[in-house]
RNA sequence: GCGAGCGUGCUGAAAUUGGUAAACAGACAGGACUUAAAAUCCUGCGGGCGGUAACGCCCUUGUGGGUUCAAGUCCCACCGCUCGCACCA
């Protein structure tokens, strides 16, 4: 016997809502609350990642709204990027049709998980109706001088056939197609990211509700360093070489000089041929370099002189190991003080000269050392002789300025954001190039600078530039002839002010209206996956700061509060050939893992990938047991931050409660939703314990929502329905506690809760009721059970009223177990006494 | 190498922030119903010792130390795992 088939009522529910419009947001005089969820890439199907973070969002959006809170939860798409491309390639089809299919298929998918989404600001990313304010934005930026052009070492991606951005290279591989990243010479766009690197870093200390985590990670990639530039002067030319260094006291132990090969230097060599050799060699690994790698050297034959020894010179070469994009591409070698330094030296029989004489180790002491201690003193170094290290630093500094040999300067990791792709699919950028080669932006007329549909995608090479005639365009002030920039934007670019446009998604002369951002912006709570903890956030924060700047009234942080997901893990099976085998397919038998007759290999639990065909479809999951079971089921085992395990018999275990629930709420059940309220006073003692049961459950159920302890919010829900389920309660205290159950479960099963509640009769919409209140009474309860202990060891678990005194709750101890009170109190030399709490007798 | 985090039953986990370790689940085992199975329901479920039994006693949060009346929680050292960064001067 099974009536509940979630298929049947979560279409209905799902359509009502939709229809009724519940969940479109407007602007009143209620307190907002902005909750985004990182809007999905359509790639045509949604997977558990995603499950995961809607249900999250959703449960908190449907938590607020009942708050009474003016909620706006938006969706949208990333449409923009390389599969679209790739997959039109291939089948020889239109980009932007495939996405366009895409998403009516994912938001299909999405709308089957009951999100309260108000579609009615869906945005996509692709449509010109979004990238066309993006252009304006994009020649706003360059307006104010945070986009520029620049002939650049960059980082290419092979496969993807594009440049990638800095923090788009993991491992030296390309964040998307896995390809090994080379450097090549390009023309490209630049977003000036580092002219906020201060900012950038020094604000997230006011991000108090971002994960500590996000905000590490953040740092170290901004990457600050406080130290000197010094000037060397190459002898006989007119020439200086600049160098950054942090440690400027340790000068007197500089033996050469090491630039990168792209430094200007190389000008001198371009004509010699071992050069050019050693300069390819460096470039093709220098996009995965370690520390491991071997220390190449091409000497220059050029001398520096030493800034504070006369007649000393240091040798210059080009180095491997020296970045052209950190400091000024060179710096001064102190071997005896930097292992890379050390290696450099040894290898190519530098001299080394300690310039640090360390309390533990003297003069002498093994090198290189590269520690700084409180008692180290400078050795060998002339005028900062027996000057403690953080002194000299400062001597060294000013002498630096004094002798204008230097000056104090802050160093960043942090570089400039490359946002030119060569790719056809992605927002033009605004620009055209006039004959004479001059650089002129798009007015604003003429936008948006649509993509042509009518490309050619058999040829290799970016669609734009083969395309007959789309880059042919004439100046709008000259008349002249001229031709488009046919790199389109990253698609960073596009998400990196999506949550401003939610706010006016339909507005058509602006990107945004200041009323909407002033009153909806910034977003409260934003969920998505820890892979975006530098990527995506950093520039969408370095984007409201210079969105800022071009005079957009529009808040510095984007994001309040921001909760990153774990992942969603599988279990993973291989067999003896090392060949991933689908968990589904594998059989338990005798403590063995098999796959028809073979034994198989259980590997740990992983992220969900195909390679590891450890992918769970949620489609087929919502399909057979229901949303609501899936929603409950991502919500339950663990906390969002971490990883989640996935697990079939948890899904069934899930969908086996809501059953249980469904029959017997099915039953003839007068609900009392709307009021919500009982007299607690007519109960007698066992019902009031019911009672206060339920009140502190809707109680800490609240909290625990309100912190994202959706875990342990779940379990004492089931605590509730456990209890209210095996017991015998007059009627009333029944209808109440099942109503009471029933609202609090709503936000995690809507589609169930509001079938249950309109079966009663109930013809109003759950969703637009308030939030329970809790009888406060109950939550400051007459008795508490403390712990009597012996040496801080439990004896006794004793029930006594609240807040009463250490000789009143021994008096207790004493009606109730009297022997084991005279033994406690025997020879007793100190009492413990922390009220309603404990109490431990120390002999 | 640098930085961050984690380590609790067979498994996912919980523990009001120093005060009853294992809530709530999953798996498993036993039982009831059934001709049988499935479904459902009930019971047990960290380890050891004692008792016919209700129950009692002891041990237990990666390892070893420390602080404290009291440590999963704080401090020190070690082991292991995960993540991020990495020739950043």
């Amino acid at each position: 016997m099974q009536n509940y088939h979630p298929q049947k009522i979560e279409k209905k529910w799902q359509a009502r809502w939709i229809n009724e419009k519940v969940n479109a947001a407007h602007i009143c005089d209620k307190e907002k609350f902005y909750v985004l969820e990182m809007f999905p890439y359509p790639s045509g199907k949604i997977h558990m990642g995603h499950l995961r973070n809607y249900t999250i969002g959703d449960v908190v959006a449907r938590f607020f709204k009942n708050n009474n809170f003016n909620v706006l939860h938006p969706m949208g798409w990333d449409s923009f990027g390389m599969p679209a491309e790739n997959a039109a390639i291939e089948n020889n089809l239109s980009a932007r049709k495939w996405t366009e299919e895409n998403i009516s298929n994912m938001k299909k998918q999405l709308q089957s998980i009951g999100l309260a989404i108000d579609w009615n600001r869906e945005i996509s990313t692709c449509s010109d109706e979004y990238y066309k304010h993006q252009q304006k934005l994009f020649i706003d930026l360059y307006n104010k001088g945070l986009i520029y052009k620049k002939d650049s070492y960059v980082n290419w991606d092979p496969v993807d056939n594009t440049v990638l951005a800095n923090e788009q290279v993991i491992d030296g591989r390309g964040w998307r197609s896995g390809a090994i990243v080379e450097k090549k010479k390009l023309s490209q766009w630049f977003l000036k990211i580092t002219a906020f690197s201060k900012e950038l870093l020094d604000d997230l200390k006011g991000l108090d509700e971002w994960p500590e985590k996000v905000k590490t990670m953040q740092k170290n990639w901004i990457g600050y360093s406080d130290g000197a530039e010094i000037i060397f002067k190459v002898v006989n030319k007119n020439l200086e070489i600049k160098v950054f260094t942090t440690r400027p006291e340790t000068i007197f132990g500089a033996s050469f000089i090491a630039v990168s090969v792209e430094h200007e230097l190389n000008l001198l060599f371009n004509h010699d041929k071992g050069f050019q050799i050693f300069r390819e060699k460096c470039l093709k690994n220098q996009s995965r370099i370690d520390n491991e790698d071997e220390k190449l050297s091409f000497p220059t034959k050029l001398f520096v002189e030493h800034p504070f020894i006369k007649e000393k010179t240091l040798p210059v070469f080009f180095a491997n190991y020296v970045l052209m994009d950190y400091g000024n591409g060179a710096i001064f070698g102190c071997p005896a003080h930097d292992n890379r330094d050390y290696d450099f030296a040894k290898k190519f029989k530098i001299s080394i000269t300690n310039v640090i004489k360390t309390v533990k180790k003297n003069e002498g002491g093994e090198l290189p050392y590269s520690g700084i201690s409180e008692n180290d003193i400078m050795i060998n170094s002339e005028f900062l002789n027996d000057l403690k290290i953080s002194e000299a630093k400062k001597t060294i500094i000013n002498k630096l300025i004094k002798t204008g040999k230097g000056k104090k300067k802050i160093g960043f990791k942090l570089r400039d954001w490359g946002i030119s792709r060569q790719r056809y699919w992605g927002c033009p950028i605004p620009v055209i190039y006039k004959e004479d080669g001059e650089i002129q932006t798009v007015s604003e007329s003429e936008l948006p600078i649509k993509l042509p549909d009518d490309i050619d995608l058999s040829k290799p090479g970016n669609p734009l530039v083969n395309h007959s005639s789309w880059k042919k365009t004439k100046c709008s002030i000259t008349g002249l002839n001229a031709t488009r920039e046919t790199d389109t934007l990253d698609t960073f670019f596009d998400s990196s002010w999506y949550y401003l446009r939610f706010c006016s998604p339909k507005i058509k002369d602006k990107p945004f209206n200041e009323e909407d951002i002033n009153y909806w912006m910034p977003v409260d709570h934003y969920i998505g996956g820890i892979e975006h903890a530098i990527l995506h956030l950093l520039y969408s924060r370095f984007f409201s700061r210079a969105l800022k700047e071009c005079n957009y009234k529009i808040p510095k942080e984007p994001f309040k509060k921001l909760i990153t997901q774990g992942m969603v893990c599988h279990e993973t099976f291989k067999n003896k050939k090392g060949k991933w085998i689908e968990p589904g397919e594998v059989v338990f038998k005798n403590g063995k893992y098999y796959h028809n007759t073979e034994e198989l290999i259980k590997g740990r639990s992983e992220k969900m990938s195909k390679s590891k065909k450890n992918v769970v479809d949620p489609d087929e999951i919502i399909e057979i047991y229901g949303a609501d079971t899936a929603r409950l089921f991502m919500i339950s085992d663990s906390p969002p931050e971490r990883d989640l395990e996935w697990s079939i018999d948890g899904i069934k275990a899930t969908h086996k409660y809501l059953c249980k629930i469904f029959d017997f709420l099915s039953k003839d059940l007068k609900f009392v939703l709307d009021t919500g309220k009982l007299d607690g006073k007519k109960l007698n003692e066992f019902e009031k314990n019911i009672y206060t049961f339920v009140n502190t459950t809707i109680y800490s159920f609240t909290e625990d929502i309100k912190s994202y302890r959706f875990n342990t919010a779940v379990a004492k829900l089931r605590e509730l329905s456990n209890k209210i389920l095996t017991r015998g309660i007059c009627s009333d205290l029944f209808d109440y506690s099942w109503s009471i159950f029933l609202r609090l479960i709503s936000i995690i099963t809507p589609h169930l809760s509001q079938e249950i509640a309109s079966k009663s009769g109930y013809n109003k919409l759950l969703c637009d009721l308030d939030w329970p209140s809790y009888d406060k009474l109950c939550l400051t309860s007459k008795n508490v059970k403390m712990v009597v202990q012996k040496n801080g060891k439990k004896k006794l678990l004793l029930e006594v009223p609240m807040d009463i005194d250490q000789d009143e709750v021994i008096k207790i101890l004493f009606n109730h177990n009297s022997k084991l009170g005279i033994e406690l109190k025997t020879s007793v030399k100190k009492i413990i006494f922390i009220k309603n709490k404990i109490i431990n007798f120390v002999k």
